[in-house]
DNA sequence: GTCTATAAGATGATAGAC
DNA sequence: GTCTATCATCTTATAGAC
């Protein structure tokens, strides 16, 4: 027998600048709370995914709640960013490719190609489930006094950019949202997976997702 | 000072059949569920919703998640059996009055027309938070092994419902869900209870909601 | 039909070592 | 910067009395 205790590799994780750190464990936490909600997931399971230890999880983020707000604030963030690069590379006249590509039979105002190059967008952003699923968490938090007081901020925030930055109108922005809650809803509900294997499934997808079913197809793949 | 032992009034909740106590205990944990979803939810708060001990509460049910399945069973079958009713109404010409109450500039195909009674249907549904909240919350819980298969089931029978026996074409049925979805999402926010109270807020669901708004801003009244 | 007592297992957070 | 040990709660579920 080897002298030598037999030692797990991941025992003890590898020494790391704590602001690198902090997204590790906010990405892992985003996975974490998508699936499982904020009541649902543990700090245990967050600092599983991130590979070290919960007791780390806590200290560096204080709480639970806390760790869930920042984690939403990233997710806020990214989907509020990516509209702004959108609305910005339009109005730069960046995107005369994509716009060329668009469904032409919808028109071609301004605010008809937005609307269909945010939808673009945001079915791209769906790929990384968590990001989506960590703002539908948020959405059914109403009653949580913190988390839910922000979610409410973050949904009039995302409402005011649509409405005003890429200025859609009344109609054009009730459709918009409105259908990108029914893609979460399918999302979180994992229909998106049984595609192709149940026909009552997959003529709902193609009815309700249309053309951007292709794009929500891939899933994500591990790094 | 009273001989008299002060007692709780309801330490010993007063007997009753077992299908009339049923009953209570779906309706308490619909409300307890819609709240907190099925993790967050605990049989103690369903128990002392339903003013009953939480051991009997597991008596009578079994576990927890078999009470989340008939409270989720109870839910899915008041919003189909509403939709039914308003189908076999309208096909019944029992609904003339109502039909001439419609938004003429919507058009008056039967397929309009009775995507338009169902709205109304909904919103009124929506009355008692409970149940959309319910469905809500089995929506997002599509990684649970067995009720998210559930959920998956429900919302298949819900679309087969609008698109077979309402037979609302591909269009309206992706519309009527989505702005379903949307219209859920506003409830569970709690941003229904700040109308009025913010302007973006109040602009936000005018925006969204339209003229379902006035049915939506009726609370739940206790008994 | 309904309760009290309680077992058995999580879970969030703290203390303190390395 | 990261861990181990551990506390105090909370939660589901069981047993058994009334």
């Amino acid at each position: 027998m080897s002298a030598k205790k037999v030692q797990q590799p991941d025992a003890r994780a590898v020494r790391m600048p704590a602001a690198e750190r902090r997204e590790l464990i906010l990405a892992a936490a985003t996975a974490v709370f998508a699936e499982r909600g904020y009541v649902g997931a543990t700090t245990d399971q967050v600092a599983k995914a991130a590979n070290i230890s919960q007791p780390y999880v806590v200290r560096m983020f204080g709480t639970k709640e806390k760790l869930f707000l920042e984690a939403l604030d990233r997710a806020m963030g990214k989907l509020m960013g990516s509209f702004r690069s959108v609305i910005a590379d339009y109005d730069g006249g960046r995107l005369a490719e994509k716009v060329a590509a668009l469904d032409p039979a919808k028109g071609d105002s301004r605010e008809i190609q937005l609307k269909q190059l945010m939808s673009l967008a945001y079915a791209d952003l769906v790929q990384d489930r968590g990001i989506l699923l960590m703002l539908m968490q948020s959405f059914i938090s109403g009653h949580e006094p913190v988390i839910g007081a922000r979610a409410r901020e973050g949904f009039v925030d995302i409402y005011r950019l649509v409405r005003d930055e890429a200025g859609l109108g009344e109609e054009m922005t009730r459709d918009f949202l409105a259908h990108g809650m029914l893609m979460n809803t399918l999302i979180s509900l994992r229909l998106t997976d049984l595609y192709g294997q149940d026909s009552s499934v997959t003529e709902l997808l193609e009815c309700t997702m249309g053309v951007k079913l292709p794009l929500l197809l891939a899933h994500d793949a591990p790094p």
